[in-house]
DNA sequence: TCTAAATATGAACATCGTTCATTTTATTCT
DNA sequence: AGAATAAAATGAACGATGTTCATATTTAGA
């Protein structure tokens, strides 16, 4: 038998992470009260401070798995969508997807700042540069004269375009564009994008 | 003599949305305090809550006359740049200047929202509308045969792309672009959105 | 000047995240 | 197995924070 002590240790981990990501997708990161998770993880207060340097790791770590779910339903966009424009559509639609289907746990993956002066950490760093090379790859398709760090350079400009035209059209601040317009709005943005992309 | 008591009430009011305005700009939204604002404006902590709602009133306040500045720096720029397509990089090229020579004011319009189930007033929805207006304006001339109606969607989702692109560059989750090489990655966007828009 | 209404005041409250001395539990050693 | 040691869990306490409200003060009108 294996230590008993990590063991258990991780349990209580992963159940309080599982906990967090529960919450925030159903009422919001702002939400997310330290005593709420201690006491419905069965734990005391203090003990979330064992586990966690502090309440921004915890949301670091639900950030994260968010990222992957959403680079799992992006990575099944481009196996469904073979021809390169295609695929680059259904990118976006399924980002859009995913924000409307998740909407409060993919907000929190922006409205959360570490404070001043913490740095995000590699490994995160590093589940964000993964989305982007998703979107990299039907791009170099399109465009194979990109060298590897312009491929990256345009992959991230085209992310923040979509990520953009999503953000402010689920952002109630903004008068609305008809909830059921946004999909052909979409779509006919990411066209703009492609002819402008290619037409030299 | 006027009503000395409306005459203080103004007075005290201005004051108060000018600290604010300053602290959010050097230090971010964040770094608001209620009783800061009250040490600093001379008068007691439940004096701000004669003047504003809550601190949420009174950051709207302070992000309308962001948004004030970002339309005024705007203006300047459609009206230096007669051709269309000029125009239209200018506007990109001085929200981008904007964000980065106010980033913490710039970021405190988006990082800001109201607690669930509380609308925008009216008065800060228009001054956003109004913000759009400035960008269909030139954008009507590129293309005239777009109704109003499309005419304000379009210009919507183009503000909405160049800032994800710049909310995403200087958003220092991502790894980085060189901030040098944004200037002329944000120009080849626009160009990318305006051959995109133009070319049937 | 005197009265009534408006306004200013700041102590008190409720809620947070976070800390840390103490207790409890698990592992290691003899 | 039993004691010694290390690790982990505990929750009371602390410091910040936004907000409220009974009270004191100031202003406007008669």
């Amino acid at each position: 038998m294996t230590d008993k002590r990590s063991e258990k240790r991780d349990a209580l981990r992963t159940k309080i992470i599982a906990l967090a990501q529960k919450r925030i997708a159903a009422h919001g990161l702002s939400s997310l009260r330290a005593r709420d998770l201690a006491a419905e993880a069965g734990c005391a207060l203090g003990g979330l401070y064992n586990m966690f340097e502090d309440i921004d790791a915890l949301v670091l770590e639900v950030n994260a798995r968010t990222l992957a779910d959403i680079d799992h339903v992006m990575t099944r966009a481009v196996q469904a969508n073979p021809p390169a424009p295609q695929q680059l559509k259904a990118l976006a639609h399924a980002y859009l997807s995913f924000a409307r289907e998740h909407p409060l746990s993919w907000r929190a993956l922006f409205e959360h700042h570490l404070p001043e002066g913490r740095d995000v950490p590699d490994w995160y760093s590093e589940s964000l540069t993964h989305l982007m090379a998703r979107i990299a790859q039907p791009l170099a398709l399109l465009r194979p004269d990109y060298t590897p760090d312009v491929l990256a350079k345009r992959a991230r400009t085209m992310f923040a375009a979509v990520h953009g035209v999503v953000s402010i059209s689920l952002d109630n601040r903004f008068v609305g564009l008809a909830p059921d317009t946004l999909d052909s709005e979409l779509e006919r943005f990411v066209d703009v994008l492609l002819v402008g992309s290619t037409h030299h």
